[in-house]
DNA sequence: GCCAGGATCGTCT
DNA sequence: GACGATCCTGGCG
């Protein structure tokens, strides 16, 4: 992929361990509300804090369909999450978006978080901020409202760390977490 | 500034 | 009937 380029479900058909750390630094647009990804998990199936761990089910039937389509679920009956689902079809895989850096529609943020700052550094808050609900699970990320963008100039070769997630009770020592080093936006515990 | 606790509801046992 | 891939508020030092 190269500068800008629309990311297409092809770059998520394939381990979801390559495609989650690549997905720092793309820019992730819903409507006119617009974010730099800093902060990525990883999750397939053979990962207990996975939700297609213990087999299909109606809600993670997403998790299992083919790639680069949003899955997003409710957590703790107050958020909803967001993640990209990665793998071939079959294969139960996806990454939740953690953190962004806003870049545009900063306004629109504001007035849907309530607040002027804080606006997407968490996986509840961006999607709060980007207003995502549950009824956009199973929807495409390379068709409206989604817009998914390979990282622009300046982007492309930001430092990505890894180290354990963050929020589980499962398989917690996993290094599954990835994050643009340094940003400032990135949620909870830095690296 | 830090930490503990509560909100809130769909999904699975 | 319990349990979260979380966030925010209030209380205390």
């Amino acid at each position: 992929m190269s500068a800008g380029d629309r990311l297409e479900a092809a770059f998520f058909d394939r381990s979801v361990h390559e495609v989650a750390p690549e997905l720092v630094g793309c820019t992730l647009a819903i409507g006119d509300c617009a974010g730099v990804i800093v902060e990525t998990e990883a999750y397939d199936a053979t990962d207990p804090a996975c939700h297609a761990f213990g087999g299909r089910t109606a809600r993670n039937e997403v998790l299992f369909g083919p790639p680069g389509r949003a899955y997003v679920y409710l957590s703790y009956g107050v958020h909803s999450l967001l993640n990209a689902v990665a793998e071939p079809e079959g294969s139960a895989a996806a990454v939740l978006i953690r953190a962004l850096e806003p870049v545009a529609g900063l306004e629109r943020m504001r007035e849907r978080r309530g607040r002027e700052d804080e606006l997407c550094s968490g996986p509840g808050r961006l999607t709060e901020a980007l207003g995502v609900g549950l009824e956009l699970n199973g929807s495409g990320l390379d068709s409206p409202p989604f817009e998914l963008l390979a990282p622009e100039r300046g982007w492309g070769s930001v430092e990505v760390v890894a180290g354990p997630r963050i929020g589980i009770t499962k398989a917690v020592e996993l290094p599954w977490r990835y994050c643009a080093a340094g940003d400032p936006h990135v949620s909870r515990p830095r690296l």
